[in-house]
DNA sequence: GCCGTTTTCGGCCCGACTGTTTTCAGTCG
């Protein structure tokens, strides 16, 4: 929630309205959230501004024209206060006396607030009491024995203090949804095979899909009696780096990549750890228990079987290039990555609840926050209170509480039946981000999500033309494996460089790749496989908005995946000329799909500022005119890029999805599983997919016939 | 600061855990 930079009020580089664009505003109302917290305001107030922020960020709307009609004091969460510097920032470019506040904060205070344990109001009293400005500050004066001395402090809360520095320095940053994953869910297939434990389930963030993760949290139903035998045989799980905690309910630990050392068999292929385990499997024998493990993590993705045999029989050069864009290692520093893989730990919570509190449980530490609390208002309007333990009519608890007050509860063996009792159709996790799913729920609209099974292609791919390992055949011998009924094939256009060399396709061999795939084509039309190659290229957005390679070489193509590369400029440039530049290309006749529409690189860079929502806007004006243009999910887990939150207004404006691997392997067409979560993150259906038609029908559309 | 079977102040989600206290404040999820 706090990123590391100093905080400044931004200043306005414009004559006239708007002064500042919506991210903009966003922003803002974040941090004076955060400012306030740490001023010591009321915990409402400082709600509201966070409050505000959210509503804000997910407003389709136009910012400006609320600002200037004052239609932004009729949304709700937005009043008198904020309406009013909302309204101020974006008509006449200031910030009232929010100058102030600024000032008053200084920015160590707000780092610190990244520091495990420690919240607000420790800060504020260091900061007051002892004149603490920064992180190394605060080490020195705990290093120095000045905070045991205050008011409610004491050795132990001291120690707990440096102990978070140490944690924040060594482990900052969260993790990418594979790698959580990865551990989540073989973590949850060994639990599972525990005596003692009657269920267990994966919760948090990683099972609601965020693209990125802090821990990893885990359910399991465990009787009272085993709750000890259960403890040790998690504690005596291979690849504990660290021990956090471990009580009667809750065990954390911290787990690293010797968890999957013992497995016998490679990880699955969105492992982010490829070279660790193909030099480790050849010599550890590998037992029979952990094998299942892994394999079972594998399979659990539905496209994803089969993943050692494959990897063989396609002779994938390792490690060195695995099939990873360029530019992502670029983003990610090169080699440090690789060290970085090696080195992956994750923070584990595995939680011990009596059997008939688990679907509660489950459901409480799925969250997100805001979901869990929109449900307990839910149930205090049905006079019912809803906590981890149970489902609990108000006029029976008494003053009980806890799991006290859930000897009352209405009973339940799922989740659905807890929605059952709200009046809800069971929510799908990885809609819980009080983003409307609840209304949803209450009026029986919930969507029907995709499926990994429903999607029948992908259409931006790369092979060795470009910057690829794999050729042609190779990649379309992938996708049939995998039960695909068309592959796109979109190599770089020539004018992109990574690292001071050319990695695109000059233009005068854009021909010849695609008579090389007329020719596979027609071998699988005679031979009856129902399956076809369709020829399109990745073609460089340029920084004015122009698009890679000559019209009549586009024209040529079946698609035109349209991807800014050259990242730089954008990030330098303000958000409404970015939102221009873009629109410009996507209006190109050719045009068809906006390629990894921000360019980000989770944990590695942010991408560039533009205004997605007047992007989408105008790529659904261009669909209604009848031609085709879609924007892409970049299904590798490095991008994930649209952004989920994005994907329910393109569906509103009727602009089609594509979920692409962007593969540079033929293993990275699986990474299409990520794409669809995102997907369903996003309350995408089938219908809103290009991934679920027809090789047949597609290419027809593509064609706009 | 926002909201209101709402008329302008009182409430705003719930519980566990920890460390400090001897009843509770702060943090977390």
């Amino acid at each position: 929630m706090v990123s590391v930079a100093t905080w400044k009020l931004p200043r306005s580089l414009r004559s006239q309205p708007p002064h500042f664009s919506k991210s903009q505003v966003v922003a803002v109302l974040e941090q004076i959230s955060t400012l306030l917290m740490l001023d010591g305001a009321n915990a409402f107030r400082v709600r509201a501004y966070t409050n505000a922020s959210r509503v804000i960020q997910s407003l389709e709307q136009d910012l400006a024209g609320l600002a200037e009609n004052g239609g932004i004091f009729g949304v709700k969460g937005i009043g008198k206060g904020i309406g009013g510097l909302v309204t101020e920032a974006v008509m006449q470019g200031t910030w009232g006396g929010l100058g102030e506040l600024y000032e008053k904060i200084p920015d160590g205070l707000i780092q610190m607030l990244q520091i495990p344990g420690l919240g607000p109001k420790r800060i504020k009293q260091f900061h007051d009491e002892l004149g603490i400005e920064t992180i190394d500050e605060l080490k020195v004066a705990a290093e120095d024995g000045q905070l045991a001395n205050l008011e409610r402090m004491g050795k132990k809360s001291e120690l707990r203090v440096l102990e978070g520095i140490d944690l924040l320095t060594r482990m900052a940053g969260r993790r990418r949804l594979d790698v959580g994953l990865l551990y989540g869910e073989a973590l949850e297939n060994r639990l599972r095979n525990m005596s003692g434990v009657e269920r267990a389930s994966l919760a948090g963030s990683a099972r609601r899909r965020r693209e990125t993760i802090g821990d990893i949290d885990i359910v399991a139903a465990v009787k009272e009696s085993d709750i000890e035998a259960v403890s040790a045989e998690i504690l005596a799980l291979p690849g504990i780096v660290g021990i956090k905690g471990s009580g009667t309910s809750k065990v954390s630990i911290i787990l690293g990549t010797e968890f999957f050392e013992n497995a016998g068999t490679a990880l699955p292929s969105h492992s982010p750890l490829p070279d660790v385990k193909d030099a480790e499997s050849e010599s550890s024998s590998g037992n029979g228990k952990s094998e299942s493990v892994v394999q079972t993590t594998a399979s659990s993705h539905s496209i994803d079987q089969d993943v050692t045999s494959e990897s063989d029989a396609l002779e994938i050069p390792a490690a060195s290039d695995s099939g990873i864009d360029g530019g992502v290692l670029a983003a990610l520093g090169g080699e440090a990555w690789q060290e970085m893989s090696q080195t992956t730990t994750i923070d584990v919570q595995v939680r011990m609840v009596p059997p008939q509190a688990f679907p509660f449980t489950l459901a409480y530490f799925t969250g997100s926050k805001e979901h869990n609390v929109r449900l307990r208002q839910l149930a205090l309007d049905r006079g019912l209170r809803l906590s981890e333990w149970g489902l609990s009519p108000l006029d029976l608890i008494g003053d009980t509480t806890g799991i006290e007050a859930a000897a009352h509860s209405l009973p339940a063996i799922d989740e659905a039946d807890i929605h059952a009792h709200l009046g809800l159709e069971w929510i799908p996790p990885e809609l819980r981000e009080d983003s409307g799913e609840v209304e949803a729920a209450i009026a029986n609209s919930l969507p029907r999500l995709v499926e990994p099974s429903d999607i029948k292609g992908a259409l931006h791919n790369h092979t060795i033309a470009s910057d690829g390992v794999a050729t042609l055949q190779q990649m379309a011998e992938e996708a049939m494996d995998l039960g695909w009924e068309f592959l796109g094939i979109a190599d770089h256009s020539e004018s992109l460089n990574i690292g001071g060399r050319s990695i695109g396709v000059a233009a005068d061999k854009v021909a010849e790749q695609s008579d090389l795939i007329h020719e596979l084509n027609e071998s699988w039309a005679d031979e009856g496989t129902e399956f076809r190659l369709l020829h399109g290229a990745e073609c460089d957005i340029l920084t004015d908005g122009r698009l890679d390679y000559p019209d009549d070489v586009r024209e040529n193509l079946n698609h035109v995946v349209g991807s800014v590369h050259a990242l730089g400029s954008w990030r330098n440039r303000d958000e409404i000329e970015n939102t221009e530049m873009l629109i410009k290309a996507i209006e190109d006749p050719t045009f068809t799909i906006l390629g990894h529409p921000t360019g980000r690189i989770l944990g590695g860079r942010d991408g560039f500022p533009v205004d997605m929502h007047a992007v989408l806007r105008r790529m659904g004006e261009l669909n209604e005119e009848g031609t085709l243009k879609a924007v892409e999910i970049n299904a590798s887990p490095y991008r994930l890029d649209l952004d989920w939150r994005f994907c329910h207004f393109a569906k509103q404006q009727e602009v089609p999805v594509v979920i692409n691997p962007d593969a540079h392997a033929p293993k990275g067409l699986r990474d299409v599983w990520f794409g669809v979560q995102i997907a369903r993150k996003g309350w995408l259906e089938p219908a809103d997919l290009l991934n679920t038609r027809s090789g047949k029908e597609l290419e027809k559309m593509l064609a706009g016939e």
